[in-house]
DNA sequence: GCTGATAGTTCCATTATTCGGAACCAAATT
DNA sequence: AATTTGGTTCCGAATAATGGAACTATCAGC
């Protein structure tokens, strides 16, 4: 576009910005996906825009039911995207594929199951599966975490090679979660090589203390999804033991998605 | 823009569509929301626009992810959509206000309870708090429902004067769910009548076949945004006299949510 | 395999939208 | 009243979207 290239590195999700829908939707992220709601001087702050561009464009995704604006001048994630969302989720084929397999691997284990797909370097996740308690449900689904810190997220970099995974995690900072999360990609890969080695993943609290999972990779026949299953609990219940005792049953869960998916998205077409 | 002013009746959604984003989300809208996944060519036949023009469009939303193509050449919503939803969801203070009451009203019950916001002629739900039953949890959040046909619609609707219903629902085809569904507005007008007359608003089966509901009104003190909450179950189950007796549980609930919104928005600013 | 038809993609001069600096407005603050 | 801060509007210049047409699969029937 103009002088803007260099990505102020934390932010390593967007590298072009496809035109105008591309500025916005970088935009829409920037607001929605913030920690706290920001006010039109905080925004511009962050976007290094001028002035009168950035209230067009936050008017037009306020237009559009994509922001909202409280009575405060704080911008906030609209509703829209919720509408939208349902349809995403309630049509995504992949999601219904697996969710039999979970409820079963969710009754094998009697703990919490998720489903999460790869994008990028981020894992966002598509369903879970949880026992009685009736927590908060809903909670983690859709949301992104980096791969790198994830038992999903983890599996599923471990069907790529070791070049793309260099790759795509260059310059990224790894945020520090816990004391056990890895600090960089050295790190990354070496767990990754032993992930390919036994087909599984271990996340021994290192995206949040006192949570641990093991995961298995699921890839598409036509290898254009990486995703993953995994089984989750809290470390004093979910023992490196029952981890280990739980990873061939976590394989066969996402063995048994990957044949449902090709018998039935294979054979049509 | 052009010749396209009539918007081709059906799809009463959306009236001016603002610049390049609003012409991109309409078409988000058209595909993301239809009932099957469309291909290039059904989608052409939809949205009147020259090929050219619409395969760039449909090109710009893949990449940015919020749409993505089968391997069959049909389009379907894209996961980005999910990742933005849960933050919308997460980050709703609406929602996180009227929660407690929420499940009080379910504990109360025992019946499923849902919140609305109108939206336009829609309700979109925020969120739902039922009971044991661990059936399809998150199923009906985001989703959107005509506001004619539902209790939490209804309820929403009787806020205002029956000039703005008539106007917004003007030229609406009602579409006929169940027998009891409401044909026209002046059926409509003439059951909310009613419904201010009480304060709260049944849905007797008007949506679907089976389920009936009691719903109560909330407004926001600003008065930007109507809701309603509801009492939700089967026919056979939620009797006449069973919804008669829950009307004053859930206007109290709706008057307990609207309370606590005064409370800890209104004294900030 | 050939022929015509249908489906999907790319090009590029024209046209419409966005861009962004600056002026403007409105509330708070001094 | 004067100043600062936060937000909005304007308009010529820059840029991106448009859409007709040419082009390339893919497919169906012969």
């Amino acid at each position: 576009m103009n002088v803007k290239q260099e990505d102020t590195m934390g932010n390593a999700r967007r590298v072009r910005e496809t035109g105008t829908l591309g500025k916005l939707m970088a935009l829409l992220d920037l607001v929605a996906l913030s920690d706290y709601p920001m006010r039109f001087t905080d925004i511009l702050s962050l976007s290094d825009q001028p002035r009168g561009t950035l209230h067009r464009q936050l008017s037009h995704l306020v237009e559009e039911g994509l922001l909202e604006i409280d009575r405060d001048g704080r911008y906030l994630p609209g509703i829209r995207l919720l509408s939208l969302a349902s349809r995403s989720w309630a049509r995504n084929e992949f999601r219904a594929i697996a969710e039999p397999h979970l409820r079963l691997l969710q009754e094998r284990t009697g703990e919490t199951v998720h489903l999460g797909v790869l994008r990028g370097i981020e894992v966002i996740y598509l369903d879970k599966v949880e026992g009685r308690q009736s927590v908060r449900m809903y909670s983690q689904i859709g949301n992104a975490s980096p791969a790198y810190c994830t038992g999903v997220g983890k599996a599923a970099l471990s069907v790529l090679d070791d070049a793309s995974i260099e790759a795509s995690h260059a310059g990224l900072q790894f945020h520090a979660y816990t004391e056990h999360t890895h600090r960089g990609v050295a790190d990354l890969l070496a767990d990754i090589a032993a992930i390919r080695a036994h087909g599984y993943a271990f996340d021994r609290e290192e995206h949040e203390s006192g949570i641990c999972c093991v995961a298995a990779p699921i890839r598409s026949d036509d290898g254009n999804m990486l995703a993953g299953v995994s089984v989750t609990g809290p470390a004093y219940r979910v023992t490196p033991e029952k981890l280990e005792e739980w990873a061939p049953l976590v394989r066969v869960a996402a063995a048994s998605i990957m044949q449902d998916m090709q018998s039935r998205l294979g054979p049509k077409r």
